[in-house]
DNA sequence: CATATATCTAAGCAATCGCTTAGATATATG
DNA sequence: CATATATCTAAGCGATTGCTTAGATATATG
């Protein structure tokens, strides 16, 4: 009854993840998503409504990628706190593209949106740290000894952390990016 | 022989920093650096040459305001390790404006820029992050058993964590900043 | 006071921003 | 095959980007 449409909006919304990924969310503008993703602005505003639309896919599409790279490895691991450390280093190789990083796209966004940043993508990023930080409290949990409060707090270093690694690797030499992960489990 | 400058420009590039610092580089248009500063964009081009020329200056103007009322401070005291514990714990009060926090402007501009900055720039924020990568390096040797490989590695690890700071104090409570920092100094 | 000149205002430049729309194209149905 | 309709192309919308410039204004000198 009508034309097909000629693209898959899960192939080229990781087109856009990727950009958004490398450049930013006010940097990349919709003409380089235009390309990036190989449809016209047309095809992309009627798939996801408006420029915020597609950043809000990006994220969902970034999520999944992470879970699949990153984060069901440290949800099988049976290694404790270790599976952590080891979940730091792969996250390095993660953002690292050519002989660059890109840092975590969810930090990225932090760090360029702040806490200003329109509520529903707000909502995404709580919503993907909340659920990284109850696995390592998970992880950290593998050692009895430890109370909620602990395990709490734990957490929170770590997440922090996290987010400093992410920053980091954007400028820092990989020798000073193992000495933090090396120094940063010396007190777990 | 000819008409006076109605500003200063070490006055006017204090209010260009502080509105770089709370919306980033790009964001931050020339219009607004206009309002924010008081004068017009022929005085702005005149006086900083171009957008990149006026937050050069910012960055100078930010390092000079971190050096007054943060690193100073850390400079003159003798308590080691816990003066730059303390260093932490004033740069979140340094950061902070009305109820929210805008990190630090070199860790922004890393962030945001990457290392595809600009040379110019790039040189700015590598030389404020040497300069407190030594002073760290400086603070740690009070303990005299710690080898020079010990104060590298530690120094890069403080410098990290304090990048990780400066992303989450813009989102996190000041519990989980807090339980951050207290574990940062845990194991040195 | 008259003049030379740096500094000001304000208008405008081409390029790009996010987004819209009119008209051409392709395809599942009667 | 004819028709209805979703999807495509491509042009263009007003607003904003960084930056420039012509002309008005003010002031230290001869």
């Amino acid at each position: 009854m009508a034309r097909k449409k000629a693209y898959k909006e899960e192939e080229v919304i990781e087109k856009a993840m990727e950009l958004f990924w490398e450049k930013g969310y006010e940097v990349t503008s919709v003409r380089m998503l235009e390309k990036a993703m190989g449809i016209n602005q047309f095809s992309m505003y009627s798939s996801f409504k408006n420029k915020k639309g597609v950043f809000l896919e990006s994220l969902e599409c970034y999520k999944k990628k992470a879970k699949r790279e990153l984060i069901d490895k440290l949800k099988e691991s049976s290694e404790g706190v270790d599976a952590i450390k080891q979940y730091f280093y792969d996250f390095i190789a993660f953002s690292r593209i050519q002989d660059s990083n890109r840092g975590c796209l969810i930090t990225n966004t932090v760090s360029e949106l702040g806490e200003k940043a329109d509520p529903e993508i707000l909502r995404k990023i709580t919503s993907f740290a909340t659920d990284v930080k109850d696995l390592f409290i998970e992880k950290l949990a593998t050692d009895k000894s430890k109370t909620v409060e602990v395990l709490e707090m734990q957490a929170n270093y770590l997440m922090v952390s996290l987010q400093g690694l992410s920053v980091a690797s954007k400028m820092f030499t990989s020798k000073q990016l193992d000495d933090f992960i090396k120094n940063s489990f010396n007190n777990i």
